[in-house]
DNA sequence: TATATATATGAATATATGCTCATATATATT
DNA sequence: AATATATATGAGCATATATTCATATATATA
């Protein structure tokens, strides 16, 4: 870490951006969801139907939380013909996710 | 990590209360106005009014939040007289919270 | 007990969110 | 080109969320 880092952590006031970009990622996780398909694809890359069945959920739900997890750059993917193979493209959300994960065994 | 966490994390399907947990202390962190008052907190305990004017927010506001922050035994509070003082009572939380200040410093 | 101060609470409102349905698009195959 | 399959998208709906206003509650002090 950085001093510019640690001033932003240590100041008690933070800036807009970072303020916007944290909440952001939180935000990404709050719902049940997203954490599903981020959990699924923490273990293996998927087609979004392979994502859809596995779930138990509407392709079309599936596509929509992909896509606000690629605007959010968390997944990126693959083509291969007319499938998509989704993954993890932000390993430290993950980490983030299993953290949590980790913490909520505890309750 | 037990055996148990390991199981749960390596799972593919997450069970349901880890899911709900997971989920909710990510929402709690998802919102701005509730980061920069655990971040405060996280440097000092406050009060409600010390918080509301240091972060510009309403006293209606900080203690709506502090309510919600409270249930989800994220703070806590100790009283001195009419005053009531508020601070962190899970450290866990801020330590996911500087990962992703940390983090977003970085993009 | 009356007043002042600090905090909490409930209702109302505006906005955001997640899901579903219907349909569009893109690629592959015949 | 026509068809099939996989995915994306937009609209509509129901619900959740954050904030504000007005007011209630609790403690301290004169």
């Amino acid at each position: 870490m950085d001093e510019h880092e640690k001033a932003i952590i240590e100041s008690e006031q933070l800036d807009e951006e970072t303020l916007f970009v944290a909440s952001q990622t939180f935000k990404a996780l709050s719902d049940p969801t997203r954490i599903r398909i981020l959990h699924l694809l923490s273990h293996k890359e998927s087609s979004v139907n392979e994502i859809a069945e596995k779930l138990s959920l509407l392709q079309s739900t599936v596509s929509h939380q992909l896509r606000f997890l690629k605007n959010l750059r968390l997944v990126k993917f693959r083509r291969a013909g007319t499938t998509l193979f989704y993954s993890i493209d932000d390993n430290h959300v993950i980490t983030l996710l299993n953290q949590a994960i980790h913490h909520a065994c505890h309750d």
